[in-house]
DNA sequence: AGCACGCCGACT
DNA sequence: GTCGGCGTGCTC
């Protein structure tokens, strides 16, 4: 009589639907299945490390043609509770289960190979660990609390002990003291050494400013850090103290939420409307949407902080679904700082002919700008200013023939970046495929000697403010500064130093940084994102200027008058600025409520995409087009369910490939869902039968996106 | 996805 | 005569 074999199944990091049996050897490996273990697998003719799925003692496959598992990492299972969310995960996204299961594993548990040393570098690990990093930079552990706090925290704290779902949102402005209610929260939850708490942050907020303050305030406290800037043997570690309770606190960016937490009993998302939540390669997931999955699924309570909510939260909040904090008194007496809309196309605003300044600079920045700059320059304090453009300018133009610096590669224009920025010569340089050129010194289509520049980027900005205010010290920041320097860090250590006076950068210095002497900020490139395809560009531009004007209301901190901020703009009158001059998140979010509720798009209808690339814009289109016929001729759209026409997307070619995209609509969540399955196995199946044969399409779906 | 296999065209 | 293009099928 022959022994029943033991058969587990096996996911692998492939988009294959189906997962795969093995044999396992009980007596070889030393121990028996589990569902959750990581394991080794023979796969084709490679290995593949996977996860443990389902253990039986049958296979759908023929027996004998089993592979055997290797090995097992040295390490313990992956709970039920964090595999239920990867299935949810799988499903909703739209994506194999082990997609969306191998990314979140740090890569030093990937490798096979490296799995006998660990045990070594958890020794090594285990030495420094609750070292370093106590008190902070000036942070006072344990703040003191207004009453507003005060009452928020009260509220928090009212009911946990219940273990059960809540979903809360604590709405404040910048300098309303959010952190300190919820640190002050969690730390009631921390009491109980087993428990664990896991803390969210925008990719860009997650700065060591954070990091360090929450050591002080947890000085004793075992904290695991998981973000793309940790080193990658140091993000093993983070996420093997976080599975195996070890580490108490555990704060990453997005892909934290993946983490194995055995004994969570709270999540935090902060600045829960950041964009950088949303993953945008790879299972798209929304890491904010699976945190209330989570939250929701193990019965524990989850805060959302925010200055301004997305719309989502705002009217869950609104209706009773989540509960609704608010803090509106700045901490500490901090003022708001004062909004002023300069319009562009005010004469006033401009500079004349015979002004002094006027020169080149005059169609840069605004007459009342330069004014306001030079007199917080007379008043010590410095300014910051935005400009979302890196580069010296965004396009090279030739005046002769109307030649534009077109990328070859893709669809957008080559920036111009003058020497220093990016190497030691000047070159054009394509935002989207990286591609570099040097700068012709003729014109390629007509050979005229006349090139010219047209509109400006960071580095333009910084030789022409140098000009107009000689005296002060400029400091450009953005993504190719810092790369130059010593990273962000060393610049921002600059201009905390005060050896700075204005400061031109992209969005990047308006993110958590606590600025302490801004007494300016202006915004001259507002217009560019106010009107887009993208139906949440104005919500977007709306969160980022409240946080921007959070960094010039510092500087009121010690009792002095608040910041100010500036924003050049054609539109004075629309509805961002004008709720944003009265500070009037609420008005704004209501304002939008409306048009989105009038125009039915999310959150009063769901919504997903199908991306389609191929050599061809024709092919790709033509694909979409074949889909959206197939979907009619089953019946599946109708008034519950709309299928939009393709369209070619923003950046329509990317290095070699063209792009289209479907939107799909419905105000049904599950219709949307059925159709989204239905069209992932279609194409799975078909992919080179009835609807693409010879396209040679590469298709994916994205389901909540967040532009379109 | 990755990879091998296999079948046709155009080169050393 | 081979190199290599990509259509097809498979991975337990």
């Amino acid at each position: 009589m022959k022994a029943q074999p033991i058969v587990v199944q096996v996911v692998i990091d492939r988009p294959l639907s189906q997962s795969f049996d093995y044999l396992w050897n009980a007596e070889i490996l030393g121990k028996l299945p589990e569902v959750g273990q990581i394991v080794e697998v023979p796969f084709g003719r490679s290995k593949e490390v996977g996860v443990v799925i389902k253990v039986s003692a049958h296979s759908d496959y023929e027996i004998e043609k089993l592979k055997l598992v290797q090995q097992i990492a040295p390490l313990p299972v992956l709970d039920s509770a964090l595999l239920r969310l990867m299935n949810f995960a799988s499903q909703y996204y739209i994506h194999s289960l082990g997609e969306t299961m191998l990314p979140g594993i740090p890569q030093m548990w990937k490798k096979a190979s490296e799995w006998e040393k660990i045990p070594k570098k958890l020794a090594r690990a285990e030495k420094n660990i609750n070292k370093g990093g106590v008190i902070g930079d000036g942070f006072i552990g344990v703040a003191q609390l207004n009453p507003e706090q005060q009452k928020a925290l009260e509220v928090l704290l009212n009911e946990r002990l219940t273990h059960s779902f809540r979903a809360i949102l604590l709405q404040g402005q910048t300098g309303s003291g959010k952190t300190a209610v919820f640190l002050n929260w969690l730390s009631g939850i921390l009491e109980d050494p087993r428990t664990q708490i896991l803390l969210l942050v925008p990719e860009i907020n997650l700065t060591p400013q954070l990091e360090r303050r929450i050591k002080a305030y947890f000085p004793d406290k075992v904290m695991s850090v998981l973000h793309s800037g940790v080193s990658e043997s140091k993000r093993g570690i983070a996420w093997y103290e976080a599975m195996t309770g070890k580490a108490q606190i555990i704060l990453g960016t997005r892909l934290a939420v993946l983490t194995p937490i055995p004994n969570l009993r709270a999540i935090v998302v902060d600045e829960e409307n950041d964009p950088s939540y949303k993953q945008q390669e790879g299972a798209r997931y929304s890491a904010r949407d699976l945190a209330i999955w989570r939250a929701h699924d193990q019965s524990i309570p989850i805060l959302l902080s925010s200055a301004t909510p997305s719309l989502e939260t705002w009217m869950a909040a609104k209706s009773g679904r989540y509960e609704y904090l608010r803090l509106d008194q700045r901490a500490q007496g901090a003022r708001l700082p004062k909004v002023h809309l300069i319009n562009t196309r005010d004469p006033q605003n401009q500079f004349s002919p015979g002004d002094v300044q006027a020169s080149k600079q005059k169609s840069l920045i605004t007459k009342t700008l330069a004014y306001a700059i030079t007199k917080n320059l007379n008043a010590k304090k410095q300014c910051l200013i935005l400009i979302n453009r890196r580069g010296y300018a965004p396009v090279l133009s030739c005046g002769a023939c109307n030649w534009l610096s077109k990328c070859t590669q893709c669809s957008s224009y080559m920036v111009l970046h003058k020497a220093g920025a990016l190497g030691k010569s000047s070159v054009l340089s394509c935002h989207h495929c990286g591609l570099m050129k040097a700068i012709p010194s003729f014109c390629p289509d007509c050979g005229n000697a006349d090139l010219k520049t047209i509109g400006h980027g960071t580095q333009k900005l910084e030789d022409v403010f140098e000009e107009m205010w000689p005296k002060a010290r400029v400091l450009r920041v953005d993504t190719d500064s810092s790369r130059k320097s010593k990273g962000a860090e060393g610049l921002f250590q600059e201009i905390h130093g005060g050896n700075v006076d204005i400061v031109v950068g992209t969005q990047m210095i308006a993110k958590g940084h606590d600025y302490q002497n801004i007494g300016l900020v202006a915004v001259l490139d507002a217009d560019s994102r106010l009107y887009s395809t993208d139906f949440r560009a104005a919500e977007r531009l709306f969160a980022q200027l409240v946080q921007v004007a959070g960094r010039a209301g510092r500087a009121g901190t010690n009792g002095q008058e608040g910041g100010e901020i500036y924003i050049e703009t054609q539109y004075p009158q629309a509805a961002v600025f004008q709720y944003l001059l009265r500070h009037d998140v609420d008005g704004f979010l209501r304002h939008v409520a409306n048009e989105r509720d009038e125009a039915k798009l999310p959150p009063f209808s769901y919504q997903a995409l199908v991306h389609a690339e191929a050599k061809s814009l024709v092919k790709a289109i033509q694909f979409l087009n074949e889909l959206k016929g197939h979907l009619k001729k089953q019946g599946l759209i109708n008034q519950e369910l709309r299928v939009y026409d393709p369209v070619p997307k923003a950046v329509m070619r990317v290095a070699g490939s063209e792009r289209a995209q479907l939107v799909i609509e419905s105000s049904n969540r599950k219709a949307l869902q059925d159709t989204l399955e239905l069209i992932d196995q279609q194409l799975r199946q078909d992919s080179r039968g009835r609807i693409s044969k010879a396209l040679r399409i590469r298709w994916m779906i994205e389901r909540d996106p967040i532009a379109i």
